[in-house]
RNA sequence: CGAGGUAUAGCGUAGUCCGGUUAGCGCACCUGCUUUGGGAGCAGGGGGCCGCAGGUUCGAAUCCUGCUACCUCGACCA
């Protein structure tokens, strides 16, 4: 299976193989017998915890407060935004019975219990949301209200690969409600802004920021902002999402408050979201052939002691008097530590599973070391070892996982920008999406083209990005003018 | 839902075309000894209704029919 793994490069037709591999054999997930739910598995959930805990301590920095609505929605609530229901249909989970029994065939379904309105499991929470923000707003004083969900959600995709598009996946949705309109599109940005820091901050994954265009907007929003990032195999990967919503679901769940004027309004809408697709992000986007490779603010464990133990293992005593100091000192800087000290596998064994794990920082420990006052240090994206002072190890370290951090994005970065052309004719174009990547080029704006691209190259526009240069050009194919360069790339 | 493919031990697989000993191998697992600074070696051991249900045959993992599940590709997507 390793060596499997160690043949496969990412730019590998294979890529996906290579990226199942990575996910099994580093302790993430594993695949499910329930068609593409994904389970992730301890490691795979603490790093999803990591995730999950920091950006929920920023959001709640910023103003939002956590709820929790129900996992069922009634059929009826989700048909009343017509464009969200048309979108969300064909993939929806559906409860349609609440008791089974007994019968000469077996466990059956009970004709008798059939509910009277089936429930959706929810792919998405605005219409249950929605329907109870109705009874909370009726002035322009109960806005604006700013609420964040973290739940499951099911959205029965036809093809599901772990991380990226599961079945069931975790997220978090915010749902917020406005009195204007333009305090509405503030909150859609802010938040955008927010998912660009925390990606690109934590997760060491550089971003584009944009609008998506009309065919690849959110059912039900007016406008869908995006991030999106590059992965090793030169696709796109839609990395989260921010709504604004205009008046669409206060309409629909008749949602009308009285302003300052004391007359009756729409309320304004923003819902925006990031999912456990993000793991699948980390995983694309700073691997290599020896395994995952873990930003440091997001590994479960920062560092691993392997201690070379001797044959008699009567060293192990010493070793571990030392090795006990160290972790002391690593943990009182905050810097989480694992010490594998299991007698029953090798160094070079624990060496190639804590790479495949992705733990940025190897310390190995052994006699040699003991007499000399020093101690191995490995770095996991470099690959690279070196011999350090004893006595200044907690401070190398931790000047060590910031750097880290700051180089995996350079180096994700560097990739980013090289694998980033800029094209002016529709040849040109052919020829470089053969090879994935973004691909900016001048765009006229009409849904005719773009989808006459995507048939054509199987490439999508990913965005409208937010601060690219607004020099004009010509449209690839029509020729037509354009005020701007727009973000084309294949996707998962 | 359309088109192709696969199903053999926890995982990965050989055998299927051309039916014939007790279904073989690698990893993992268990026992013992030796090892431990880059995935240890030797010796021994356990684990299989060959996806499910029928059929053909003296005899089926192998041939035939039906079913189910999964994978790849298309439409969908955080």
């Amino acid at each position: 299976m390793i060596k499997e793994l160690k043949n496969l490069t990412p730019k590998d037709v294979n890529f996906s193989q290579w990226y199942n591999d990575i996910i099994i054999n580093a302790d993430l997930a594993e695949n499910s017998d329930i068609r593409g739910c994904m389970i992730v598995k301890p490691y795979g959930y603490a790093i999803w915890e990591k995730i999950q805990k920091k950006l929920d301590s920023i959001l709640k920095k910023a103003g939002y407060l956590n709820v929790y609505f129900p996992l069922f929605i009634p059929k009826s609530f989700l048909s009343k935004e017509a464009d969200h229901i048309k979108g969300f249909s064909k993939e929806c989970a559906i409860v349609t019975h609440y008791r089974l029994k007994n019968s000469t065939k077996g466990i059956v379904i009970d004709p008798d219990a059939k509910l009277k309105e089936e429930l959706i499991v929810r792919p998405t929470s605005e219409t249950i949301i929605w329907n109870t923000y109705k009874k909370w707003i009726q002035s322009y004083r109960d806005l604006p209200i700013l609420m964040n969900q973290w739940a499951n959600v099911i959205r029965w995709e036809m093809r599901p690969r772990l991380f990226l598009r599961t079945t069931e996946f975790l997220w978090q949705e915010g749902h917020t409600a406005h009195a204007t309109k333009k305090e509405a599109l503030q909150e859609t940005l802010k938040v955008l802004n927010i998912y660009t820091n925390f990606v690109e901050k934590y997760m060491a994954i550089p971003v584009i920021k944009g609008i998506k265009t009309q065919n690849e907007r959110f059912a039900g929003a007016l406008d869908t902002y995006c991030i999106e990032a590059l992965m090793q195999d030169g696709k796109a990967l839609q990395m989260g999402t921010s709504h604004f919503l205009g008046q669409n679901f206060a309409k629909a769940f008749n949602v009308q408050f009285f302003n300052q004027k004391g007359i009756k309004e729409y309320v304004w809408a923003t819902s925006w979201g990031v999912s456990s697709r993000l793991i699948g992000a980390l995983v694309m986007t700073h691997s290599d052939n020896n395994g995952l490779i873990l930003p440091p603010k997001l590994a479960p464990q920062q560092v691993v002691i392997v201690p070379i133990i001797e044959k008699n293992k009567k060293n192990l005593i010493f070793l571990n008097e030392k090795i006990t100091n160290i972790i002391d000192d690593l943990k009182k800087s905050g810097i989480s530590v694992k010490y594998d000290n299991s007698e029953n596998k090798k160094p070079g064994w624990k060496f190639a599973k804590y790479e495949l794990k992705g733990v940025p920082i190897r310390l190995t420990f052994g006699m040699n070391d003991l007499k000399n006052g020093t101690i191995e240090v490995a770095r996991r994206d470099t690959l690279t070892k070196k011999m350090i002072s004893i006595n200044c190890i907690t401070n190398y370290v931790k000047i060590l996982l910031k750097d880290i951090q700051k180089d995996i994005f350079q180096k994700a970065l560097n990739y980013h920008l090289t694998n980033t052309t800029y094209v002016n004719t529709y040849d040109e174009f052919k020829n470089n999406i053969k090879n994935g990547g973004f691909i900016m080029a001048h765009w006229d704006g009409t849904s005719k083209t773009e989808k006459q691209i995507k048939e054509e190259t199987k490439a999508t526009i990913r965005c409208i990005p937010l601060y690219e240069d607004l020099t004009c050009g010509k449209d690839l194919i029509t020729g037509m003018t354009s005020k701007r360069r727009v973000v084309f790339a294949k996707t998962y």
